[in-house]
DNA sequence: ACGGGTCTACTTTTT
DNA sequence: GTAGACCCGT
């Protein structure tokens, strides 16, 4: 599970210095021209309340670049020069972005005269788009006719909403077959996140569902109904309404006079509702600041288009001041150059190479093995052999295209008792016993979540989705403020739950009436759902370890509420090899999805199945645009490296059930983005070493590769 | 009306 | 290797 800090506020120093900054900051010296040209923009003028906010900035910061540091100078300079930290929005990709972000602000303020008081109290609007329009949507929820205590959906509570909705409307008749619940929610999303027409979206990304345009219109309508009626949120309503609400004249002006100065990291994954939600917040562009790197847009597939920061500086009159961040501080010149040489072929680009001084011998290699299992002993060994030499494990990382391409290694890592985290793939919030619980809590938090209340019922022996909708049509129908309880005690239980139905209510009307406070309520809970938990899973003491660990989550939150929402918002994203996670010192070796891999760094890095079929994923060579953003990703999976790069070519790998010919080995060729003409910036080699042999069974081993070949050929016939 | 059993079709990336 | 839809016995 992924460590965190428990606290935005950065540190605190208490230097207490009156004495402005001086013009030419000596904090500023260690920064290059370009990245101090940013931060500066604007003037080294005041920035105190009622001065004239600086012209919109775009900040084109390549790999590697310092766009953090730069970023979070900026926010110290703005401060040191007056501006009122509680007034300046910083939105991030990520939450765990949004707290390096202020760690560094902190770091960067305490050596600056004057600066330090002023940030104890803290950067207070830093966080994910979502993450701050959860807060003000709660702000301004009576304003806009929503209930402050919303709960919010995580994608799988939507996906089930949806399915709900759509047996409602009895659009699972069987005859022809309707989209599946996670296509509906991702046709939904995509409409909601680019805000394009459903025809559109239909015809351009989801052509097989072109004939049920009708239906998935009724559709969307009676999900939208749901939502409201149940006073729950999704994802994109996050923003949805944020939207909204900032285009609403009586609150626009509110909404847009707490924030001086808004800025924006990752600009090249925001999709256009974002861009619509920074415009109506600054319209003329004055006190935006927005830093990204097209060359690393990797979340289309979320809605997000590149088109954002291409189109930024037109946007305003006068156009935007336009920086560029060239000098790489990250990598080698050789790993920079291979990397260069992947990202030249791509259609449209705006930022130029990347250079750097760090001079190495070493190019990055590029390395053939026979198979998957080779693949995670290479792996494997080289790992180890780094850490011979000094290199520590969380030092290294080893990154892939989807989550399940590191399973190999991963029985590899832990037969060898090399411990790992793992980034990305399966969440801990999808397991069934540990959604149960939290369905408890949301219930509670809010009883008509329908979803929620629907998989708590139904843990009753004797309850099923008859029963358990006709006990929620009832609670809707209660008017009271504790309704959940009222209607459960007006129920008449199924036979087979009488005896479990008296501990149920008394449940539910505790923790409805918040008679145990926060957080010895979560510990009741655990408690009331133990006997559930063994009566429905075998392995139920390993579950029940998880729900103990979650309990000790669940302290560090200041209530119910904060708990279900940032656990929502920002669900643990890594898993471990063993249940007990890596002590925070331990050192332990990274595993992760390039996607989750971006913004950070490592000495060593690995790139498993750098073949066509994996990058570019087979699912995503479908258009052009959908090609240019796999390499796109593999340009971010190189970039992360600063002294060594591995690239692993497995000539053979596995493929699961793809095809009704099923489970079956593929024959794989190296990436099409590694073009032969930029073999030259790789050391090739293949692994293990070949042995070395005298003349006469050289020539039979080069006969025998030479026979392997055609029967690879012969073979990839068969299923032509 | 529940719930256990079986068949089938599908598996990227994430706030 | 599995999640969801479907069937059928209780």
């Amino acid at each position: 599970m992924r460590r965190r800090p428990r606290s935005l506020t950065p540190t605190a120093v208490s230097t207490v210095v009156e004495n402005p900054a001086p013009s030419t900051a000596a904090w500023l010296a260690k920064l290059n021209d370009a990245q101090r040209a940013a931060v500066e923009h604007g003037g080294p003028g005041a920035f105190a309340p009622g001065a004239a906010l600086p012209p919109p900035l775009l900040v084109i910061a390549g790999a590697g670049s310092g766009k953090t540091n730069t970023l979070a100078h900026r926010v110290a300079h703005l401060v040191v020069n007056g501006a009122d930290p509680h007034r300046i929005l910083l939105l991030t990709f990520s939450r765990r972005a949004a707290l390096e972000m202020t760690r560094r602000v902190g770091r960067i303020a305490a050596g600056v005269p004057g600066a330090a008081a002023t940030l104890a109290q803290g950067l207070t609007w830093a966080g994910t788009f979502h993450g701050i329009g959860a807060r003000l949507l709660r702000e301004y929820a009576e304003h806009i006719g929503l209930s402050p205590a919303f709960t919010i959906n995580d994608r799988e509570d939507s996906a089930d909403l949806m399915n709900l909705v759509r047996h409602e409307l009895g659009l699972s008749a069987k005859d022809k077959r309707f989209p599946s619940k996670s296509t509906c929610l991702a046709i939904y999303s995509r409409v909601v996140n680019t805000t394009d027409t459903l025809t559109d979206v239909l015809s351009r990304a989801f052509t097989w569902c072109l004939e049920w345009e009708p239906q998935l219109r009724a559709l969307f309508a009676a999900y939208v109904d749901a939502k409201q009626k149940q006073n729950v949120l999704d994802y994109d309503d996050l923003l949805l309404y944020w939207a909204h609400m900032a285009a609403e004249p009586s609150i626009a002006a509110d909404l847009a006079a707490r924030f001086d100065h808004v800025l924006v990291d990752e600009y090249q994954d925001t999709n256009r509702l974002q861009a619509a939600i920074l415009l109506a917040l600054k319209p003329d562009g004055r006190g935006l600041t927005v830093v990204g790197d097209d060359a690393q847009a990797i979340y289309s597939f979320r809605g997000a288009t590149v088109r954002n920061i291409l189109d930024f500086p037109a946007q305003f009159d006068p156009p935007a001041r336009q920086v560029t961040l060239e000098r790489n501080y990250r990598s080698t010149q050789p790993i920079l150059a291979a990397s260069n040489a992947v990202i030249d072929a791509a259609r449209e680009r705006f930022t130029k190479n990347l250079w750097s001084e760090q001079v190495s011998a070493q190019r990055p290699r590029l390395v053939t093995v026979a198979d998957e299992a080779t693949q995670a002993r290479y792996v494997v060994e080289q790992i180890l052999a780094a850490r011979e030499e000094g290199m520590k494990l969380k030092q290294q990382a080893v990154l892939f295209r989807a989550a399940h391409h590191s399973a190999t290694l991963e029985i590899e890592l832990a037969r060898r008792n090399i411990p790992f985290v793992k980034f990305g793939g399966l969440r801990f919030l999808d397991a069934a016993h540990v959604k149960d619980v939290l369905a408890v809590l949301r219930w509670a938090e809010n009883p008509l979540d329908r979803v929620a209340g629907f998989r708590v019922t139904q843990l009753m022996p004797g309850v099923g989705p008859a029963t358990a909708a006709r006990l929620l049509d009832q609670v809707a129908a209660c008017t009271g403020a504790y309704r959940a309880a009222e209607a459960l005690a007006a129920f008449a239980p199924p036979p087979r739950a009488a005896a479990d139905w008296a501990a149920f209510v008394a449940l539910i009307d505790n923790i409805g009436t918040r008679a145990t406070p926060w957080p010895a309520e979560f510990e009741l809970v655990r408690r009331w759902y133990e006997p559930h938990l063994e009566r429905n899973h075998e392995d139920a003491s390993a579950r029940l370890a998880d729900l103990l660990q979650m309990e000790s989550i669940a302290s560090t939150y200041a209530s119910r509420e904060r708990f279900l929402t940032e656990l929502t918002l920002d669900p643990p994203d890594a898993t471990s090899a063993e249940s007990a996670d890596p002590l925070l010192d331990e050192d332990y070796l990274i595993l992760s999805t390039i996607h989750s891999a971006k913004g950070q760094e490592w000495r060593n890095v690995f790139v498993l199945n750098g073949v066509d079929g994996c990058i570019p994923s087979d699912l995503g060579a479908g258009s052009d645009e959908e090609l240019e953003e796999e390499r796109r990703l593999l340009y971010v999976a190189m970039t992360r490296a600063k002294e060594d790069l591995h690239i692993v070519v497995p000539q053979r790998f596995y493929v699961h059930n793809q095809t009704a010919s099923g489970d079956r080995h593929v024959w794989a060729s190296r990436t099409r983005f590694i073009a032969a003409s930029a073999l030259p910036l790789f050391e090739s080699c293949a692994w293990p070493p070949a042995p070395v042999v005298t003349a006469p069974g050289a020539a039979g081993l080069a006969a025998a590769a030479k026979a392997k070949i055609e029967i690879g050929a012969k073979l990839r016939k068969m299923w032509e």
